[in-house]
DNA sequence: TTATAGATTGCCT
DNA sequence: GGCAATCTATAAT
């Protein structure tokens, strides 16, 4: 996958635009060995001002520094003691907004994700077994950055548009047939607005039984 | 200084 | 469907 990175330009906009927009989009682990990649099929935006729910809502503090620097850069925080999430900051240091990542459809690197996710490597190359198997490697915001190795000591702070960076976000011109919009999922504040997006009827987005409305 | 809730997941019944 | 795991930011003492 020999993809550019998307600009800066493209994180400084709205959360809510942006990921719009990043449906569709490559999330690209690169390494030595084969890359780690799956497309973006559920996003959530958190908007920093009048968003309760968002991390920044508060100001500035040692964990969420980074949504208060340039666009484009990578938000990693640790929750519930297990899991890792991965959130790319939009707009400049005035407007701390960002997108959370919840949910990938494995493109690339299937064999190394399910080693990391510790998922027996046969089931996701036996065919028949794949969509179900799949699901289990980046089918959440936790998941997916176990699948591709994301934690906050390595990756807090990135910034994922640099050419050289080994974690990146790329257009390969693939567009969503249709969009859904639906509540953010898992928390309690700000639960009514509908700040989830994700592509229509895709079989990798997170939860058991996924069926998004209409947006 | 101590308590609690959290942008989750996986295993249990 | 219910709940424990397991750490940390933030609220409450």
């Amino acid at each position: 996958l020999e993809l550019k990175p998307l600009p800066r330009a493209f994180f400084d906009r709205d959360p809510r635009r942006v990921a719009r927009d990043l449906l569709g989009k490559l999330l690209i682990r690169r390494g030595p060995a084969e890359p780690r990649a799956g497309r973006i099929v559920e996003v959530e935006a958190y908007l920093a001002a009048d968003d309760p729910a968002a991390h920044a809502f508060r100001g500035p503090t040692a964990r969420n520094r980074v949504l208060f620097g340039p666009p484009g850069h990578a938000y990693v925080y640790f929750i519930y003691g297990n899991h890792y999430c991965l959130n790319v900051s939009c707009l400049g240091e005035s407007e701390a907004g960002c997108v959370l990542i919840r949910a990938l459809e494995p493109v690339s690197g299937m064999r190394a994700m399910a080693r990391a996710r510790g998922v027996p490597i046969a089931e996701c190359t036996v065919l028949e077994a794949r969509p179900l198997a799949l699901r289990k490697l980046t089918s959440g915001p936790g998941r997916l950055c176990d699948a591709l190795g994301i934690t906050r000591p390595r990756d807090n702070g990135k910034d994922l548009t640099a050419r050289a960076s080994d974690l990146i976000i790329a257009d390969d011109r693939f567009r969503p047939r249709a969009i859904a919009t639906t509540p953010r999922i898992g928390i309690v504040k700000a639960a009514d607005r509908e700040l989830r997006f994700v592509i229509a009827g895709s079989e990798f987005l997170s939860g058991k039984n996924p069926k998004p409305k209409r947006g």
